[in-house]
DNA sequence: GTGAAAGCGCTAACAC
DNA sequence: GTGTTAGCGCTTTCAC
């Protein structure tokens, strides 16, 4: 069956379109009696606007995009959790799209929702390449730039700084007492926050007269898994360790996991650290020790933030910045 | 800067805006000069096209509806990752909306989605209220119901009966020996699926002459740290168990964490039975049962099934049933 | 191989 | 309080 449109309504309501636009859009200039038969008519033809030409003609959406590289690392799709709850009740609705890390998918993606002229786009991380980011600049609506501040934004960014947290933890853990270092993680080539930790992590180390002193990375996507294999795997070749440090949660727990099997103690003789504050990692048997990172209120504050610049309402400031607390040491 | 439009890209190219389209478009017969021509001036113009226009004239979209209930629970991000990938290089695209276990908020995104005039709509679960469902059937696109199979679509079905695996699961614990139940669980009035296993299993129960001798379900979102408290909360009260059925992984998986710190021999003293095959479960120290719930490819049947119906071959059947296979006993 | 005219379904702006 | 006119940016259709 064929889509009734406002014509149509408006017809069996005997009024033009006009009227019946200003009725279902609620506008205060319309008697009620005309209001009443033009909703009773919609209803009775089950009419459903179309916002494709409501926002042709209007030259507003209220759609906002939103790329993210994963929907299978927990974090993405809290932070889509948080975008989507702060732009409750304010008409607007994001779209995602994922991009697999891919750079290449990633700028198509943005092409692609760009095509449907959304009032402000949403993406992850700073370090689009410059095809990208010119894209971006053009699209002349609000571009917010999320979870990661460190780099040079297009426009706005909302994050926290994955270098300071990786400093921030090697300086909690050394102070705490820990001196013998291993890493262990995983796509730090597509997953450019988590090397950015490392980073920070071993200049506070150097700074200390330290270094890891044994790493297991390889390349497959960050999973317990993985990370209960490659403590197993350094946990066999060593155990001149008091510390090792993870790309992620995720891994983390699969480190505890292995430690458990392995009859490890832990804390007491390794100490495990990783990042984000996963609830699997708070309810795991043993304590380990996390940065906590707010991505659902990031993602909240990326859609006040937007809902506030698309109501003409500048924003006093361009970069709002997060900081992770460090938990699960002494 | 204003977005440019498709006869600026054309004055600019010296032809029509038909030509250009056609150009962009990649349509055969425009000749290679033109062509080449208009792509230029496409790109020095950073023209990017307008899906608005596009799709109100041809009288149709790229875009599959999708909606699911929450993103905190991983299995439906994956569901979304596999419906991403299996619309891969078709050149749909997939919108998601969330909502958060509530039907009536699931309505009104089902009516915000259906006024962008999708292609097709993949709504979770089987037990929309009459009125979504009368608005679902007036859309006159496919619609697909996804994961669930108990009960009667209202067009397109794929997924798997939750009553069937609540039934195996509790006949395979049986044929291991398992005698003495307890369950617990979570959100059962909000996530109906949960619901349905545990009818199933119940079920089976009460044809062996037994039932669960211990339960703890409250109102609470399913999560690891909730399946660990009410764990440990049941575990203190009685130790005449078993075997533990869970509403899902995520809390069979904080029901392994308590049975770690008491120091509760599991599964020898105590199996713990989940539902999901969730990665956390099964990289675990203990080993649980859990019956796989193969997510991903539910959501990459959808797309293929809702690919092949949009592209005019109708499937032969309106109903794909998927078998989640039981792991972890014996 | 290319172009002109009509129209998709709605809203903005203005008239009455 | 209601209607009219014009037009959003593209594709469809048909003509050349």
């Amino acid at each position: 069956m064929r889509k009734s449109t406002l014509e149509e309504v408006a017809a069996a309501a005997g009024v033009s379109k006009m009227t019946a636009s200003r009725a279902l859009r609620g506008a205060a200039d319309v008697s009620k009696k005309t209001r009443e038969k033009v909703l009773l008519e919609a209803e009775r033809l089950s009419y459903v606007g179309n916002q494709l030409a409501l926002s042709l003609s209007s030259q507003r959406t209220n759609l906002v995009a939103v790329v993210v590289p994963s929907m299978l690392n927990i974090v993405f799709p809290e932070m889509l959790a948080g975008i989507s709850a702060g732009l409750q009740g304010s008409g607007m609705q994001a779209v995602f799209g994922i991009s697999d890390y891919d750079m290449a998918k990633e700028r198509e993606i943005i092409r692609d929702m760009l095509s449907w002229r959304p009032s402000a786009i949403i993406v992850t991380g700073l370090d689009q390449p410059p095809e990208t980011v010119r894209m971006l600049q053009h699209a002349d609506i609000p571009v917010i730039q999320l979870i990661d501040l460190d780099g040079t934004p297009v426009d706005f960014n909302v994050g926290l700084s994955h270098g300071k947290a990786g400093e921030e933890m090697a300086a909690a853990l050394l102070a705490a007492g820990r001196r013998r270092f291993g890493y262990i993680g995983c796509g730090l080539e597509r997953d450019l926050r988590a090397g950015k930790r490392k980073a920070g992590f071993e200049k506070v180390l150097r700074e200390n007269g330290l270094s890891f002193q044994h790493e297991r990375v390889d390349g497959a996507y960050s999973s317990i898994a993985h990370g209960k294999q490659l403590t197993m795997s350094m946990l066999a070749a060593t155990r001149d360790l008091d510390c090792i440090y993870y790309s992620s949660d995720d891994m983390a727990t699969g480190g505890a996991f292995a430690c458990l099997e392995l009859g490890i103690s832990s804390p007491g003789e390794v100490l495990i650290a990783g990042f984000n504050g996963l609830d699997v990692a708070r309810a795991l048997p043993i304590r380990i020790a996390t940065s906590i990172s707010p991505r659902r209120q990031m993602g909240e504050a990326a859609a006040t933030l937007l809902l506030s610049a698309s109501r003409g309402n500048p924003p006093s400031e361009k970069v709002i910045a997060f900081y992770p607390e460090i938990t699960g040491i002494d």
